[in-house]
DNA sequence: GATAGAAGTTGACGCTGCGTCAACCTCAAG
DNA sequence: CTTGAGGTTGACGCAGCGTCAACTTCTATC
């Protein structure tokens, strides 16, 4: 089945005018085109344009949102991402929706406020940093074209190089190692040269992806399994390591 | 307590730019500006930045949130319409998550999708024409000046006027009345006299408000007490009103 | 076939709400 | 005094549209 293009433009509270400039950018291009010129739109053309506009919402700019929707390419993988990403939406909104009721209780009993209570939940500047950086992984571990090129034997292989880089940061933690030791400054350079496979990463993504390690729970679990604090001991080892080599 | 505008822009996720900008708009303005020219914002800017901020996220232009702000100024009635506007948005994201399960189970099984489905929740173009009706409706009802001025006698007097034309509405419903009938466009007359007394109605406006009395169950209720269908009844009959006399 | 209105096209322009930058001042700590 | 953090105003430009004009195509009706 196939729509036109103000079908969509109605359903996704948009113009007609919207989606020939998404066209235009390469972002949403149309299934086919009329001999009359005229824009239609196939069912993988809905989903692309339900991520696109899940990220417009979450604040991406367009060509972030060109370099998600390029970076992972396997739609169901993209879905659950899609998925996670809104379960977070809906919990910040949980949040916003406690911080009202505290004020509103405040308010009513004369109480001071205080300005990260009123605010919390607001603000959500860091979701491009915070996608890209999610998907970029997703992509390279799930979608990517590189992934799928190996054997399932090189593919664990490489995981197991990860698992070994994490054990490892478990185990230097526990023997109580500094984040800017050799030793532990050895286990990022492998980690650091584990990303570099697939991508070459700056600074500030190294330094970004440790905080994600802390940030996002399935990630601190990945870390803390092998105890309490190795997320953060990673994050800050990250970080030494990416200020003193990137 | 006052806080300088670093603190809140950094707590807003935003910049200190941005509430200068707010500050020559008048839309947010300093509780306080020091002698060497620098803002200060206490507990009452705050309470005033979470509802600006909120109703930027639901896409509402800065002018209309200033025209919101300014026709709603008692704060606790504020914040439970903030409150409904979050829950709205709250149930909006699970129509969302919602749809990206049926998108992804759909995928998965190779089951065509529909458009409706896909896009269901990602229509929010409308929160401009429903927050400000909501809000007008919200300030003569409760926090306008007029409204505040009535005795309570006139109050109630002005209040069973509406319940004499929702019932009257009900009547004409089961009597199996034409919306576009005399009679019931006589009530229609009355209604928006009685909606003229604070406000000068226009045709949209009538007519967008009927149909807010569909979609908002609990306005829908005012009127489907009197009978199932009287609300998509009323709407009717506006639309008929506003698009003859207005 | 003619007509009218709906549905679509491209291209140009302008708008809104910022974010960035320059040039400057003020404050605080050493 | 010096330096860096924290603030100011003003100017400019950007991204993502929305609107409009001028046009073509399609559809339904007569």
């Amino acid at each position: 089945m196939e729509w036109s293009i103000q079908d969509i433009a109605r359903l996704a509270g948009t113009t007609s005018r919207t989606l020939r400039h998404y066209d235009q950018l390469g972002l949403l291009v149309p299934s086919r085109v009329g001999g009359n010129g005229y824009r239609y739109y196939d069912e993988e053309c809905l989903v692309r344009l339900q991520r696109i506009l899940l990220l417009r919402q979450l604040g991406l700019g367009l060509p972030a949102i060109a370099e998600v929707l390029d970076g992972q390419r396997d739609t169901v993988a993209a879905l659950r991402t899609h998925l996670a990403l809104l379960e977070q939406e809906r919990d910040r909104i949980a949040r916003q929706i406690a911080s009202v009721r505290t004020t509103l209780r405040k308010t009513e009993e004369g109480e001071p406020l205080m300005a990260e209570e009123v605010l919390d939940g607001f603000d959500h500047t860091r979701y491009e940093q915070e996608v890209t950086e999610r998907w970029g992984r997703e992509a390279y571990e799930r979608g990517d074209r590189w992934w799928r090129s190996l054997s399932d034997a090189e593919k664990k292989a490489f995981q197991q190089q990860h698992l070994d880089i994490a054990r490892d940061y478990g185990r230097a933690h526990q023997a109580g190692a500094h984040v800017d030791s050799d030793e532990v400054q050895d286990i990022v350079r492998r980690h650091v040269d584990w990303l570099s496979v697939t991508m070459n990463p700056t600074k500030e993504y190294v330094i970004g992806l440790g905080e994600m390690y802390v940030a996002d729970p399935r990630y601190t679990a990945n870390y803390d399994r092998h105890g309490e604090g190795v997320a953060a001991f990673v994050r800050d080892a990250m970080k030494v390591y990416a200020e003193r080599n990137l």
